[in-house]
DNA sequence: ATATCCTTGGAACGTTCGGTCCACGAGCGG
DNA sequence: CCGCTCGTGGACCGAACGTTCCAAGGATAT
């Protein structure tokens, strides 16, 4: 059980983290910093961490991974076309409710990771959007959706993940009603 | 004349900041890079930017203006209130296209702004969009637009916003053609 | 030629950066 | 009570941070 707590003290200091990673940025926050705030010493913070660009990378990597999996597991399901994209839209906003620290990091920093793993996040985030083409295009070809230019999945995707700057939980709308709402606008069109 | 030439300076040594800050992040760009790239010395460099966080802040500032300023103009022209919302559209991503690095840079790391200056520009930006909130009340009245939620703005926005990310100038569409697509989408709406 | 001002490079400031290292202590199976 | 592992605080590292300062260069007006 010592690697359990070994994991969860990761976990936490990954947390906390992202918190001040979200509020000052990446280069912005130093280690000391993440020290205090964790309530641990260099030695043990490193324990647990390893580096900090690390720490920035599990932050990334968790949230694209989960929607990933997410987007995978709902097309595998054959769903009606239009419930596809509707369930991709509100898993999608759930998580981004459930982590703004980590969302915000993410389309923030991830500029700051070098080498591999940078690339691995980027790879992760094309796929993202790859799921979302299939899943346009799967409404296209049951003809439930008009046939629509390629570029806008980024404009669906930019509305969708423009929230993480200003959704409020607790507020007066829930994330699958968000969704709802600007799926219902992109869909049934806005004009009277 | 010489007047000129400092200003000219100045807005030449912010340009290039905005290239660094927008590759490398406004933390992660050091003054020393930035005296390297304008192939200036530090008492220079100090003489023409005042300090690190005014560069941010002129970076940010500029791009925020010149979208309001544009916005006002054309909340005066009294147009046709779909149009008005089209060309509210296509300014600004000509506008993100054309300066794209100072708008990865506002987007990214306005946060690191402090006081003032953070204020500033946080209410520039609101103001912005209060300005596109008037533009859509603007057809809701006028008829042409069904009455939807506000909190549409926020779509809108972030479907335009995000363009900044993904835009390749001198790729196959202009921006105006980019914001009437997107325009066309949700004006429409993309049920077959 | 002189005085004035804008511009400039580079030394130097104290601070903070991310990261390493090591000695110590708690826990524990033998 | 030994020996070993794991977790830990803090001293310490060289490098880089943003900023200040100053002496000198260059241009222009008198």
């Amino acid at each position: 059980m010592t690697v359990t707590g070994f994991e969860a003290n990761r976990a936490r200091v990954i947390g906390i983290a992202a918190e001040l990673f979200a509020r000052n940025g990446y280069h912005g926050t130093g280690i000391a910093e993440l020290g205090t705030a964790a309530g641990l010493g260099r030695g043990a913070l490193y324990h647990y961490i390893g580096s900090k660009e690390a720490v920035l990378y599990a932050i990334s990597k968790e949230q694209v991974d989960s929607m990933n999996a997410y987007a995978e597991q709902l097309l595998d399901e054959d769903l009606d076309a239009e419930e596809l994209v509707r369930r991709m839209a509100r898993g999608l906003l759930r998580n981004i409710a459930e982590h703004r620290a980590e969302w915000a990091v993410f389309f923030r920093e991830y500029t700051a990771l070098t080498g591999e793993w940078r690339d691995h996040v980027i790879t992760a985030r094309e796929r993202y959007e790859g799921y979302w083409r299939q899943a346009l295009d799967n409404g296209v070809r049951a003809k439930v959706l008009r046939q629509t230019p390629r570029l806008l999945v980024k404009g669906i995707l930019g509305m969708l993940n423009y929230t993480y700057l200003w959704y409020e939980p607790g507020g007066e709308l829930t994330p699958d009603e968000v969704a709802d709402l600007f799926l219902d606008a992109l869909i049934e069109g806005i004009r009277a």
